[in-house]
Formats: C-alpha cells, sequence, structure tokens
DNA sequence: TCCGTATAGTTAGTATACTAACTATACGGA
DNA sequence: TCCGTATAGTTAGTATACTAACTATACGGA
C-alpha cells in the first residue's frame, strides 16, 4: 500500500505541508497562512481599486468570497479574526446598508512586503529542484484537476 | 491578480476541490473523505498482516498515524466517531496497557468496495484528459514539492 | 406601491488539522 | 529494584472549511 501513489492523498498532503511550512514561518507575526491569503487578497484587490466605487463593489466580504472560491461564512469568520487583531476594519456600504467594505489597517500594511517574501519562501522551498516548466506544468496540471471538479 | 498562477493557491484548491467531490459522493454513505481514507488504511493494512503479532503492532493508533503521516489527536477523534457510527471498534493491546488495536466492523467491511470505487471515480473525475504520463508526472511533482518541505 | 424573491453577512453546528498538555503505562539503565 | 525518560492515547483549545438556517436589506415586476 504505497500511498505516494494516490493522487488524493498527495494532493491532500502537499496542501498540508504548504500551509504547515507558511504557518510555521508565519508564527512570529501571528496570523495564519490563510490568513495571509485574505489579507494578500485585500492589499491586492485595494492596489487595483481606482475609485471608491470599485472599492464597494471588490472589497465586500461577498466579493472576497467569490475571488477566493471560498465560501462567505469562512471569510466572515476570517475578517472577524483580523479586525480583532488589529489587521483589518469594516466599513458601512454607504449604498447597500446590508454590505461592507474590508480595508487593511497600517499595522497590516507595514507587514506586507515580509509576509510576501515569507510566502514566496515556502513556494520556492516547495520547488526546490524544479525547472522553470516544470514548474508551469504543476501548475498546470492543479489547474486542470481544478477545472474537473467544479 | 491571478490565483491560477499562484501554486499554493492551486494546491490548497485542488485538495479542497477533490475533497469536496468524495464528501458528496459518500454522503449517502454518512462517512466523510478523510474518514474514508482512515477505513482505507485500516483495511489494507489488516489485509497484509498475517498474524495477530503484527495486527498488535501495525493497527494501534499510532502505527496508523504514521502510516497515513497524521498526528495521534487527529487519528484518536476520527478513530472515536468511527465507534461511534459502529465502523471500527477497539480492543485493548495485551502487550502494552496504554495501548489499543483498531479494527473495521462488519458494516464497514461490506462497504469497502463501493467506497473504493467512489474514490476512483472521484480521482478518474479529477484527472479527465490526463494521460497516464500526465497522471504519473503529476504525482512525481507532487511527491517532491512533498519531500521538499518535510 | 407592494410583495415575492434574492442577496449580504452572520450564527450555529460539524468535521478536519494542529499544538500543548495531561494521565497512564512501558522501558532501560543505574 | 527503582526511577528518570519515553511513549500511547486523550483532552482542551484554536483555526480552517463547510452546510444549514437566520435576520436584515435590496430589487424588480406586477
Amino acid at each position: 500500500m504505497d500511498y505516494y501513489d494516490n493522487l488524493g492523498y498527495l494532493i491532500n498532503k502537499a496542501a498540508r505541508m504548504t500551509k504547515w511550512d507558511l504557518n510555521n514561518a508565519l508564527t512570529d507575526v501571528g496570523i495564519t497562512s490563510a490568513q495571509w491569503g485574505l489579507i494578500r487578497d485585500i492589499f491586492l484587490t485595494e492596489s487595483i481599486c481606482n475609485n471608491e466605487a470599485e472599492r464597494l463593489c471588490k472589497l465586500t466580504p461577498a466579493a472576497i468570497a467569490e475571488r477566493m472560491h471560498a465560501d462567505r461564512p469562512t471569510i466572515s469568520c476570517m475578517v472577524e479574526k483580523l479586525v480583532k487583531q488589529d489587521f483589518a476594519y469594516r466599513v458601512s456600504n454607504p449604498n447597500d446598508r446590508r454590505s461592507q467594505i474590508i480595508l487593511l489597517t497600517d499595522k497590516a500594511k507595514v507587514l506586507i512586503p515580509k509576509l510576501m517574501q515569507l510566502a514566496e519562501d515556502t513556494l520556492e522551498k516547495a520547488t526546490t529542484g524544479f525547472s522553470e516548466e516544470d514548474t508551469k506544468q504543476l501548475k498546470e496540471y492543479l489547474s486542470k484537476v481544478i477545472e474537473n471538479l467544479m
């Protein structure tokens, strides 16, 4: 019984290992790899928003969940944790009283370069010995697996 | 910002999708994909145990955790759930009063062929359009990622 | 203008995955 | 024989990921 011939096991294990490695790297900062992914999404989305209207529709929990292919309770709870840790804050949406805009605090923004680097380090470690073509091919394979299951 | 160019996201998403797809397929049986993985491990290990001594050392929660590269609290809790659902039962280890042997009930064993097929179906769906060489290559890439992070 | 349907976000619950710490037991060396 | 160290399994807590259901709000068509 060779676990390393079972694709389901391999995908799951690779996911756990990359999360585990990044969690370790992020311990000092006090966030998890999943939280980093959320911070990263909000940061990059803020960067490309050119005006208030874009921010109002692209930085709601629903929009973030959609972009990250995650479900809204998960994003809602994770945002709550970031707010509690003063990494993010909520602003009411003037156009929709149900909705709110999620923005990053300065405390989070100053950490972005370091967090980007830590995440990059984990992925570089994960792909040690891979050529650029290997990494590209792996991404294509995983994209196709995801597409097949959507 | 293209999520599909981020390897960490792709690995995580592929893992979630395969789990999600198999969870859906297993809903009627009343177990989760993670529980299936545990049942599968116990079943295959029982199959290759030739005598009582092998069973005594290969079917403890600690041995299962090691083989599945999981941690013992996780296995302990999942075994508890399988026991509660009458899919598994515990037998005391006569050689070590701390230890116990985990075995599958008949209720679980009769489901094995169907569960094997459902798991196989998910992986076949995940790799639709892949040649045998593609699947082999993907497994090699993932094995290397895991090895790099261990 | 009203109301049925849809949506945003949350709450509650469940299932894993993990860390830390605990109790009970085993073991090997002095 | 004793005891310090190690191990097996569990408990407690935290973090995600998910489903189901809820409240509040929005919207579009009659």
